[in-house]
DNA sequence: TTTGCGTGATGAAATGTTTGAAAATCTATT
DNA sequence: AATAGATTTTCAAACATTTCATCACGCAAA
């Protein structure tokens, strides 16, 4: 039924050794006899099978990407970015959604490892000890994408949210605000929600400003829990004039719900935040916000992890890329 | 170095044949010796090979899924959908972005299939004959996503996006709008282009409007490209006083150069589109919309695809879904 | 003429499973 | 105690490649 590499040797009137040199582009092997093998693969419709080829040889040009969620478009994005790398290394990626839960991530990369994928691309919430245990179990590199890592043993590529948060919020005092809120994400999320905090809070703290607990509110990042947040502000005595948010989306929510009450950003409200994704520019005002290279975050881990495929050594297995201000229309002086 | 099957046999004192078994859950197995085989799994950190598996049984429990772009939030909805449902019936997917490019397209079909993929889930432009050929050569099932099929031979599941269309610009006729005008997509896609298109002229045709070529523009389905077009009609010396866009993004587009001119949304234009994109919800005026159900999309493509893998015989390969009109603030009486 | 060498080609083992047929073991029936 | 059946287990053949060791061949050098 199916036609093998043997048919193809009968055909071609060699052995299947000597087709599949021909097939992985083996020099050894005369022009002439390179042609008569690539005759009988045209005329029988040879197609390699590639989980013989797996088996055989102990590689799958495959690679595992375990993410979170790929409808949020920063993780599309992302996942961009390594499908088009891979792509150029001529790999292809089994994509998992984990949605960040502990459970999920762990039983998808035990079965991306069943597979026998090549390498592994992590983008998740917190790396635990059991993280670190099954990395440990895999005899396959191992990249951690836009996700941090406490102990720093696992080589990764990411942005410094601390620092994007530092300098969202300092863009803010150099407007001449003082009284700036913050809508953050949990506090459990190390990345997107306590280092974007801490960056909040060393802006104050440079700057000479006092925290303020009442400024700050909780939200899960997306639109709806900034248009809460925005709302809990707006009934304050004292309102801020400015808030930063850990994410665009909830930033726009934020906007809205400044919108609704009558009231204008930039005039009545600075807005700040940190991602840009596509939607901050398609809103008015345009958002100003602390720019993450999402494709990059992807291309850039991607191309590390390929470099570890190949035993290569490499200088710095820890990549921190750089964020980037954009300042668009929903910030002013005070 | 990497334990197998048979370390696990001689460990726990079977034959591998009965390793195999409990590992499958084959329910052929005493529950004395199901309990040794575990403990010798457990003792040696055994994990079965996928590949050697998939060349046994002639089964990956993998499924390929081609994509345009999975950084475009539509897809990424309908590639969510894919992969919910793909796990639920524990099978990964492998996932090609191909651009709707026909080169491309081909190409990962074909790598696919060389990787002994389970099921085909296509999503592209157009399928021409060369699609056709490629999905012929193949000895497992496909469906079409999201992806019209003009011939009719392929299992699929789409929306009708003719009605789709033709009942957004019926909503802004019953508005009592007879100036219509239409940001379309290019005319050579026959779903988001031509079918959406034409569903604009029926509805026309329909309410006994004549067709003015003046009020239809060629966009690229972004939100730049709604932005162009509607500067153009607002530079008519007849401005219609609605208009249909073939997706959000570009209705989006259109609004904000409404906007930017000083006009509103909808006392100055009526805006209707069809997609229902995230998006459509985080934008004042809130866009009303013709919703296409992308997870759905997704989903049920995929279900369809397993029972299809199973061999089970279905009723209709060849699903259209609903889809919706979603009033929101965007479109008002004139 | 023999030796040595390089190029091309072949043979066959190895890869880690599944699976159908056969064998072994157990249970119940006579 | 023997037999039939049912339940478990083992054997060994696939599965479709890669790859290493080997070999044949022709040619240059000795």
């Amino acid at each position: 039924m199916t036609v093998t590499i043997y048919d193809v040797a009968r055909e071609a009137g060699v052995s299947m050794a000597t087709v599949s040199r021909v097939v992985n582009n083996n020099p050894n092997v005369k022009p002439q006899t390179r042609k008569k093998v690539y005759e009988a693969i045209e005329r029988l419709g040879y197609r390699p099978n590639a989980v013989a080829r797996g088996l055989a040889s102990k590689k799958t040009t495959t690679v595992g990407v375990v993410i979170p969620d790929i409808s949020n478009s920063i993780f599309a994005e992302v996942a961009r970015g390594i499908e088009d790398i891979a792509n150029m290394y001529h790999y292809n990626i089994i994509l998992c959604n984990a949605d960040k839960k502990k459970e999920k991530e762990i039983r998808v990369i035990n079965t991306l490892l069943e597979k026998q994928v090549d390498g592994l691309l992590f983008m998740g919430g917190t790396v635990t000890e059991d993280h670190i245990q099954a990395f440990q179990t895999s005899a396959v590199p191992i990249v951690l994408c836009a996700t941090s890592d406490e102990k720093g043993v696992i080589p990764s590529v990411d942005i410094d949210h601390e620092a994007a948060a530092f300098d969202a919020v300092s863009t803010l005092i150099r407007h001449g605000h003082r009284h700036i809120a913050m809508i953050s994400g949990t506090l459990q999320d190390p990345a997107n929600g306590y280092a974007r905090f801490q960056g909040y809070k060393r802006a104050l703290e440079t700057a000479g400003i006092p925290y303020d607990e009442d400024l700050v509110r909780i939200g899960n990042y997306r639109y709806e829990s900034g248009v809460e947040a925005m709302k809990y502000f707006l009934g304050l005595k004292k309102r801020p004039t400015a808030v930063f948010a850990a994410t665009d989306e909830m930033a726009i929510g934020a906007i809205h719900s400044i919108q609704d009450e009558g009231l204008k950003v930039p005039d009545d409200f600075s807005i700040i935040s940190v991602d840009n994704i596509r939607m901050a520019s398609m809103v008015r005002p345009q958002l100003t916000t602390v720019a993450q290279p999402m494709y990059d975050l992807g291309a850039v881990a991607m191309r590390l992890l390929t470099k570890l495929m190949k035993k290569e050594t490499v200088e710095n297995p820890r990549v921190i890329l750089p964020h980037e201000t954009i300042m668009r229309l929903s910030v002013s002086h005070i």
